[in-house]
RNA sequence: GGCGGCAUAGCCAAGUGGUAAGGCAGAGGACUGCAAAUCCUUUAUCCCCAGUUCGAAUCUGGGUGCCGCCUCCA
């Protein structure tokens, strides 16, 4: 069973063949370091993170780079307006981006390149474009010659005249097509900027990805990605570059994630429905988000909504009830071999797990089997009056393997707190009272407990208690 | 105008020809001193119309509604 997906370029499922056998190079369009990322921006992040993950638990190396835009209009504004230098900007907003991308699960890239760092190969395929007849300079600025290149459309699908007649008005009496795109701009007053053969400017904003990718990347990539909007004209452009460039395929897949709406519109600063990643995990516990972001396709665009994530919220409680009921019962452990069912069960589910995720990555399938998981657990170990260690073991394997994919299981969690030997002396008063059906004095230290987000559940094989998350 | 997507229970969401996964919420029951957690039971004429087929949520045609890209944007 190998991996299949979709692709942008044939809008099709497509095995999943890479150019150098066992090895993935993959590239996901990063973030413009001129603010914090929003919630949208963050569904991208999330779900390619996640891919490169599934990739890596199928057996793959994988060398995955995500960039770091950090030379545009929109830094220089920014600076201007907070009356900072640029690189000061994006070096204070790649900071930011790490502590949200960090704290949402995103594993940290192979590569994290940064435009500004990359001129000489930024200027190298410039001139290589000029060389080749596919780029014109005209005082300073260069354009890409969209007319050189017949296979400009690939992507979107549409010819250069479709495309043409549906632009919209562009006075740029330099360029010879309307369709035609900056590669290089040339330096404008109190603006950054770097020498170059047509003197000094700063690069236009798809060339960068395409320098950058094949830099790290071989001038194949396996996988590129991005947000839907990118399709055009960001990776159309990025493909007509580095194909002109090169003569070669630039990437075999090109993936793109659905949107994310919020209340069912596009965010945007005007309608006041714009939220950033950080206000969204002041308000919501991050693997509620991961879980929101991975319960539908990736393709599909998704709604945020404060009660989708209260669903996603109480959808990981369920997970890690799961997760903390295992735990507990494996302090105590018995002999009998309860898992002769379960263990088989357990197989199976992980087979249609690796199925579901096969098949251009469908995570929304994939939890819908992690659940059956747990339910199939939860009942061995309510049935099972004396579970057996390797039955338990054999359960905790499968949810640590799905979740070192998918990040929604509060496994590492719950460290810590200095308060832990305060706790089971209460825990012990209380077992006391009980005993002696004092329930008065034990639903007391219940409550006590319970003001402090501590939450008490009593089993069979005793107490338990937990941190509410 | 061009290109494309979506419409499945109260909510979220899988499912591309053989009579509907999973999650959340609700109802009833079991367990519990009470809770909590958990388990069992329960909730869908798959947007409409027509067609193809022995058989369609799934294919075809036509509607209706919503959305995205074509301009910086994940």
């Amino acid at each position: 069973m190998s991996m299949v997906l979709y692709n942008d370029l044939t809008r099709t499922k497509e095995p999943f063949v890479p150019v150098r056998e066992g090895h993935v190079g993959f590239y996901s369009c990063g973030p413009t370091v001129y603010d914090f990322f929003h919630i949208g921006n963050a569904r991208p992040f999330i779900v390619f993170d996640t891919l490169r993950r599934y990739f890596e638990y199928s057996g793959y190396e994988v060398t995955y780079v995500q960039n770091f835009t950090d030379i545009d209009d929109k830094m220089i504004n920014r600076a201007n307006q907070e009356g900072i230098s640029v690189s000061e900007l994006a070096d204070r907003f790649i900071a930011e981006y790490y502590r949200d991308a960090d704290a949402l699960g995103v594993r940290r890239p192979t590569h994290a390149p940064k435009a500004t760092e990359h001129m000489a190969e930024i200027i190298d395929l410039v001139s290589t474009l000029i060389e080749k007849g596919h780029a014109y300079e005209v005082n300073g600025d260069v354009f890409f010659d969209v007319a050189s290149f017949p296979a400009y459309g690939v992507l979107a699908k549409q010819s250069l005249e479709d495309l043409q007649s549906a632009a919209r008005t562009d006075v740029n009496e330099q360029k010879r097509h309307p369709l035609d795109f900056a590669l290089w701009k040339s330096k404008k007053e109190g603006e950054p900027s770097w020498p170059s053969p047509w003197g000094e400017g700063r690069p236009g904003w798809h060339i960068e990805c395409s320098a950058m990718s094949m830099k790290y990347l071989g001038s194949t990539l396996d996988i590129h990605s991005g947000g839907t909007d990118l399709t055009f004209p960001h990776h159309e452009n990025e493909i007509a570059q580095a194909e002109a460039a090169t003569g070669k395929t630039f990437a075999k897949y090109w993936i793109h994630n659905g949107f994310l709406l919020i209340d069912r519109e596009k965010m945007s600063k005007s309608l006041g429905n714009f939220l950033t990643a950080r206000a969204a995990l002041e308000k919501f516990p991050p693997r509620a988000i991961r879980f929101f972001m991975l319960s539908a396709h990736y393709r599909s665009p998704i709604n945020f909504t404060e009660e989708s994530l209260i669903q996603a919220q109480s959808a990981v409680e369920r997970l890690d009830n799961c997760w903390s009921d295992l735990q507990h019962a494996k302090k105590n452990p018995g002999s009998k071999e309860g898992g002769a069912e379960l263990v088989p069960l357990l197989d199976g589910l992980k087979n249609r797990f690796k199925e579901a995720m096969d098949d251009d990555f469908n995570t929304a399938a994939a939890l819908g089997v992690i659940f059956e998981g747990v339910k199939a657990i939860n009942t061995f170990l309510k049935e099972s009056s004396e579970p057996d260690l390797p039955s338990l073991e054999r359960a905790e394997q499968f949810l640590r393997s799905v979740d070192s994919i998918l990040g929604i299981i509060g496994i590492e969690e719950g460290e810590a707190h200095g308060d832990e030997g305060e706790i089971e002396n209460l825990l012990k008063e209380r077992e006391t009272a009980r005993r002696e059906r004092n329930f008065s004095r034990s639903d007391e230290i219940r409550d006590t407990l319970a003001a402090r987000g501590i939450l008490l559940e009593d089993t069979p094989q005793g107490t338990k208690w937990k941190r509410r998350g």
